[in-house]
DNA sequence: ATGATTTCCCGAAACGTTTTGGTTTTGGCT
DNA sequence: AGCCAAAACCAAAACGTTTCGGGAAATCAT
């Protein structure tokens, strides 16, 4: 007997007897019920090369009577390429991520991308499973929005040379990324606080995100330099650092409103905390805005539902998702754009819940 | 020259000069470096066989430092399966479908296999489109909750025979199913309403679902069958089918309380649509729960924000997820289990939004 | 020593596509 | 009829894994 038994019949392990599960059709079976090759059958289904009309029928007769449905996996590995991009999202239960999504997917399909999804729970732990097995699936390209414990630098390891863009959030350490988007923190903060100024607020509590994230001290920043040229004397005890859920707006809120000199306003930069001030607020039982008034960043679709409703600087979730995406798929496809960040318009959507200080 | 000039060198047109993008490395570079055979390789990542501790090391060694990771569409194309699971929902702005999700990915995690989301937006265009790409990217099975206005029977033909488990919602032209998981929502609107009528209430208005899906009549029916009990005269013009979303509640609230004799009460058969009868009833005006009372069909995190505090029957979709991620993951590894429906416990939140109706 | 096991490793086939570089067929011109 | 370009088709080689069936080397039993 040869030592290699070249060619013969060699089990595989799959076909075995009973494990038979009732395989997938594949190409193959198409082109035997077509009278056509295989080769004939993918110039087919890509619509390129000539294939004469007749015949071209035939096919789709045949793919039509078999319930024929390509495997991309097959597909993927021999293209290299997945035609598919992935978007890892910190938190779903916020429906501004839910938006961002939304507006990754709507580019994404136009391009003919598929989008896989992600949601880390604000957990890099969770991210990190995420963007591996991302990788693993040979998705082409990432957008990201960290999670807020996220470690910068880190995420390399995971992503090979995978282009990442990221979205909303961006890391300080710096994972290397082909593209950002969000929009100027810093400025939208300013004028938002600008804004509790002009009300005659002088006592204003700010419960922003972990100091990790570039967005969070952006926020910050945008606040403090308020402050700053408002020439009020700045109170460190007046700044808390959340973790963008909203136990934590409840807990730092209730931190700020059982103290001796209670803020006249509260100002979150994001919703999710926004909602915990609000819970603590109506805990305690002060009423808003009369007693204190309260200023989110991002807006949602049920916060004119709240009493009082809520006034937000509203980002542009969709739009920022839908950037993302183009950048991303852009760079996939080979246009190469502009990498400088891409910085939308906030808006301040003014509302019920915030209005000048109660006099004393 | 022979005419199919067989094993020659012949250029696959993916490697060809500028256009090589800096692949991904392989188990075959790895085996290199490693000095092992790519057989060997494979064994030492699905850790069975035979691997001497200091081949194992060497080949440990040169996948860390190659930044080796596993070609996944390679994978599942050998193994004839992906160890991963589709979930589509109807709306992930619905917390409800986001905690469902959740519950569906974190038994999958434990269990080892990858869930891909799929948001279908209450549309049948889009939901064919998910079940299509997960059906080409080959998942093992796929928890569906379809969309409102979902062909019944159509899916199929999209599907193959991949294996689904409905949840929540199930169709009423059935497609084959492999498990059911939801609650026993006649039972549930039944003593919802039993409610409403012990608070004295005998003008209720309900607005369900749409009647092609299976969940949305038994609600309906739940909510007939204790009308009926109550022997109060069924008024047609009480009842009223939505989309389960937002505006049809608020559409819906508005024809019901616009009109002559208004209801005492509204019974909404999900979340969405009891907000959108909540926004209806503060615009016009109405003190909630003194003038109209509100109950809601599913619960969230921040119904306790809103004013009143909205009474809701609650769902356990975190466990809905669980359950049916559990029913396909068994079935496809082969543990047969009971294809009996699992019906989950409901829970009658009692909040602020109803009240004895106001005596006239 | 000699077999018989056990341990460790390897070659090659297969999974379902796409693409390359052909070959054959068709039909239009002389 | 003969020729030639264009049109229509095809075989086979990848893509990156896993697994089967061996083998060689080491260990053990006789």
């Amino acid at each position: 007997m040869t030592p290699s038994l070249k060619g013969a019949t060699r089990k595989t392990g799959l076909r075995s007897k009973a494990n038979r599960v009732k395989r997938h059709v594949t190409i193959r079976e198409v082109a035997k019920a077509a009278g056509a090759s295989v080769s004939t059958i993918s110039a087919a289904l890509n619509n390129s090369d000539y294939v004469s009309t007749d015949m071209r029928s035939r096919i789709d007769e045949a793919i039509k009577t078999l319930r024929y449905f390509p495997n991309d996996l097959a597909r993927g590995l021999r293209l290299q390429k997945t035609h598919s991009i992935a978007i890892v999202v910190p938190d779903l239960s916020n429906n501004f991520y839910i938006e961002l999504v939304r507006g990754a997917k709507d580019y994404s399909a136009s391009a003919n991308f598929t989008v896989l999804i992600g949601d880390s729970r604000e957990s890099w732990e969770e991210e990190r499973n995420y963007l591996e097995s991302f990788h693993r699936r040979r998705v082409d390209g990432i957008v990201r929005v960290p999670a807020i414990n996220a470690v910068g630098g880190k995420a390399k390891s995971f992503l090979g040379n995978l282009p990442v863009v990221y979205a909303d959030r961006y890391p300080l350490v710096r994972d290397p990324y082909i593209g950002r988007v969000g929009v100027d923190n810093t400025g939208a903060a300013e004028s938002a606080t600008r804004y509790l100024l002009s009300l005659g607020h002088r006592d204003i509590g700010i419960i922003a995100g972990d100091a990790s994230s570039g967005t969070s001290v952006d926020r910050l920043q945008g606040f403090l330099s308020a402050i700053r040229s408002a020439k009020i004397r700045q109170d460190r005890s007046m700044i808390h650092a959340g973790h963008n859920d909203m136990e934590s707006g409840h807990f730092h809120a209730m931190q700020l409103l059982t103290r001796g000199q209670r803020p006249t306003a509260i100002f979150c930069t994001n919703n999710m905390m926004a909602l915990g001030a609000l819970a603590a607020i109506q805990e305690i039982g002060l009423a808003c805005p009369d007693e204190v008034s309260l200023l989110g960043f991002d807006d949602f679709y049920w916060a004119t539902l709240l009493r009082p409703r809520l006034t937000v600087v509203r980002q542009p979730a969709r739009e920022i998702g839908m950037i993302a995406a183009r950048l991303l798929i852009d760079h996939i496809e080979g246009r190469v754009s502009v990498p400088t960040p891409a910085v939308l318009k906030t808006q301040l959507i003014v509302r019920d819940s915030c209005c000048p200080p109660r006099k004393i």
